[in-house]
DNA sequence: GAAAGATGTGCAAGCGCTTGCACACGCCAA
DNA sequence: TTGGCGTGTGCAAGCGCTTGCACATCTTTC
C-alpha cells in the first residue's frame, strides 16, 4: 500500500542502507546522493515506518507522560508545555491519565510504559521510594514536574518562597488569624509542594509571633469542591479567621464561594489568597502566587530530551523556577471596623 | 536485558508461535500449554515488545487523539473520557495538541499520524473537505466529537435543542433584547455547533417576533478573554441588551466580568446564559446548558474501538447526546423596575 | 609515488514478533 | 478399515527498518 524504504532505494538506484542514512541526515552520504534520495522519497510520498525503525534501532522516539488528572487546569497547562517541546523535537507523546487512586495503583502494578517509551515525564505525582523504584526499573530518563527525586530530572518552583510571599502579604495587611487550606491529608511525605507551602505558612506565622493551631487548618484536596468544604469546616469552628491562604487557586475559589454563601464578604470580612494564578484568578479577582506552569512543562521536557540526546543526566538535575505574588482584590487590610471582621474571632495579641 | 518471546518459548519447551498464540489468548492452544506458557512468562517478567508486534502484525494498538487545545476545560474533559475507554481496551493514546492556527496548519501539512495509529479521534475541530480528505487518506477509522462528517463516526450533542432551551428560558423570562456572543468569526462553515447554536438563537428570536440585528451579536472566540471583549463591544453599542446568550461558559464568564466592571449587575441589569456547564459555572452561579462532555469522549472512543474490532463502520455513525438547561442565578425575569433595567435600553415591543 | 586516511556505498544480519501453511494426531462416521 | 475432520503445534518467511563491517575511491602527506 504505502511505499517502503526499499522502494525508495530501488527507484533512487542506491541501497536501502544509503536511503536510511540519507533520510536521517547521517554523515557519510554525498550531497548529490542525499538529494536524489530525498527527491524520490518525496515523489513516492514515503513516510518512515515507526515500527520498523523502532524494532531495528531499539529507540521509540516516544515519551510517556503520566498525569494525575488531564482535566485539571494545572495539568492541561503543563502538558501544553511538554507537548510543544516534544513535538518540535519529533517525539511522540504517549499520554497516561491516572485519574485517581485506582488508576494510580493500576498504573504502578502494570507499568504499561515498559518497552514503549524512551523517557518518561511525571507530572506532580507524589513519588515515594516504591514509585521511584518502579520508574527506575524502566531504565529510561525520568523527568519530574513539581518534585525532585535523586537520579531524576526535575523542574519545580520555589514553593517556600511563593508561600512565604503570600503569607507575608497577609501579615503585612495586619492579619494574624490566618487559616490554611492545605492539600490532601493523605498525600505521602514525598510530595514537597504541599509540605513546603505549609512550612512557609508556619514560619511566617511564627515570625509574627502567632502560634499555630489546628483549628485554623483544613484539607481541601486541591479541588474546588474540596476548598468549598474545607472553608465550611473552618467557618464552623470556634475561631473565625480574618484571612485564608489556600494552597491552590481552585481551593481558593471554593473557599470564596463558601464565604459568600455564609453571608460574609471577600475581602472585607475575610481575605483570600490562592496559589497558581489559574486562568480564572483574574476574573475572580483573587490574590495569588503566580507560577510559570507551561514553562515548567517545557523546561522539564527540554531537560529530558537533552538527557536522551547526550546520554548524560543533566548537570543540574533540579531546576527551580521563580514565582511572583499577584495582588488582586481578594485580599485587604485587616478591617478597621472590629464589629465586622473580628466579631467572632478575637485576636490573641495586638 | 529484558526477555523475549523466544526466551519464553525455550523455557516453556514450545515454539515461539505457540507462545505468541497462548499469550494473546488465541484459540488452537491447549489449556495446559497455555497455562505453562503464562507461568513461564510471569516468572521471566516477560512483556511483549510493541515494536516487534506492530511490525509483524501491522497493527499499532494506538489511537491518535487530535485536540485543538489540551489546556482548555472542554478538551481536558473529553480526553478523560477517551483515555479511560482506550486504556481499558489496552490501546495507547498518542496526543496531538494543535494549539492554534500555526499548529493546525503544520499538522495537516505533515500529517504526523501516518503509519503510527490504528484510528484517530478528532476533538471539536472544524473539518472542511480538505481536512476530511487528509484524514481519510490515513485509511483508518476516524472518530469525531462535536461534528459529523460522512464516513466518520461522530458523537455530538443536539446544539439546536440546547441553544433553543437557553433562548426560550430567556424569552420566557420576558427578555427580548437578547445579545449573542458567538464563536470565532473565522470558523469554517463545517463546524456545526456554533452555527446550530446561532440558528437556534435566530429561530427563538423569530418565534417571539423579534428581528435579528447585528448590533446584538459579537464574536468571542470561545475563550474567556474573547467573551470579555465581546461583551465590551456589545455594551458600547447603541442598544443595550437585557440578556446575553454566550455560546460557551468561558465566554459567559468573561461577559459577566465585563458587565460587572461596567457597573452593572448580573442578573438584575443583564441576564447571562452560557453553554457547557463548565466546572466553574456552579461557582459563578451561571445559568447554562449542560452537555455530557466526558461521555462524548467515551462514547466516541467506544464507537471507534467497535469499528476497529469489527472492521465495519458503525451502523449509526452520528450519535447525539442530550443536553439539559441548568438554571442558576445569572438569569432573572426582565426587571419589573424600569428604572433599573431598561434605563438605557427601551424595548421596542411589549 | 606509496602509505595512510577520509569518504561514500553496499552487504547482510539482525530487531522481536505474527501468521499461513503443513503436519501429526486422535476421533468419528461410513 | 479408511477417509475425513477437528485440534494442537511447529516451520519459516516475513514485517521495514538500522548498523557493524567490508570495500572501493579519492585525497592527503611526506
Amino acid at each position: 500500500m504505502s511505499s517502503t524504504l526499499d522502494d525508495v532505494a530501488r527507484l533512487a538506484g542506491v541501497s536501502p542502507a544509503t536511503v536510511s542514512r540519507a533520510l536521517r541526515g547521517l554523515p557519510r552520504v554525498s550531497e548529490v546522493t542525499r538529494a536524489r534520495v530525498v527527491q524520490v522519497a518525496d515523489e513516492l510520498g514515503y513516510v518512515i515506518s515507526p515500527s520498523g525503525s523502532r524494532l531495528a534501532s531499539g529507540r521509540t522516539h516516544t515519551v510517556g507522560v503520566v498525569v494525575p488528572y488531564v482535566n485539571r487546569w494545572f495539568f492541561g497547562q503543563v502538558i501544553t508545555g511538554v507537548e510543544s517541546v516534544l513535538r518540535a523535537a519529533g517525539f511522540d507523546l504517549l499520554l497516561y491519565n491516572l485519574g485517581g487512586d485506582a488508576g494510580r495503583d493500576r498504573f504502578f502494578a502494570e507499568m504499561p510504559l515498559r518497552r514503549r517509551v524512551d523517557a518518561v515525564m511525571v507530572l506532580s505525582l507524589p513519588i515515594g521510594d516504591a514509585e521511584a523504584e518502579a520508574f527506575r526499573a524502566l531504565r529510561v530518563p525520568i523527568g519530574l514536574v513539581g518534585s525532585a527525586v535523586e537520579g531524576f530530572a526535575g523542574v519545580r518552583i520555589d514553593d517556600v518562597a511563593g508561600a512565604t510571599a503570600a503569607m507575608r502579604h497577609l501579615t503585612h495587611l495586619g492579619h494574624r488569624e490566618i487559616a490554611l487550606i492545605s492539600g490532601g491529608a493523605d498525600v505521602p511525605m514525598h510530595f514537597t509542594p504541599p509540605i513546603d507551602r505549609r512550612g512557609a505558612y508556619l514560619d511566617v506565622l511564627d515570625s509574627v509571633g502567632v502560634e499555630y493551631t489546628p483549628d485554623l487548618e483544613a484539607a481541601g484536596d486541591f479541588t474546588m469542591a474540596g476548598g468549598e468544604q474545607a472553608m465550611g469546616e473552618l467557618l464552623g469552628r470556634s475561631r473565625r479567621p480574618t484571612a485564608v491562604f489556600a494552597q491552590s487557586d481552585e481551593m481558593a475559589f471554593g473557599a470564596m464561594r463558601t464565604i459568600r454563601r455564609a453571608g460574609l464578604r471577600v475581602p472585607e470580612d475575610i481575605s483570600v489568597v490562592g496559589f497558581d494564578d489559574h486562568d480564572m484568578a483574574d476574573l475572580l479577582d483573587l490574590t495569588t502566587v503566580r507560577q510559570p506552569v507551561v514553562e515548567q512543562g517545557a523546561t522539564a521536557a527540554t531537560m529530558l530530551l537533552d538527557w536522551l540526546a547526550s546520554g548524560e543526566p543533566p548537570a543540574e538535575p533540579a531546576k527551580v523556577l521563580p514565582t511572583r505574588l499577584i495582588v488582586r482584590g481578594s485580599s485587604a487590610p485587616l478591617a478597621g471596623d472590629p464589629e465586622t471582621s473580628r466579631h467572632h474571632a478575637p485576636r490573641p495579641e495586638a
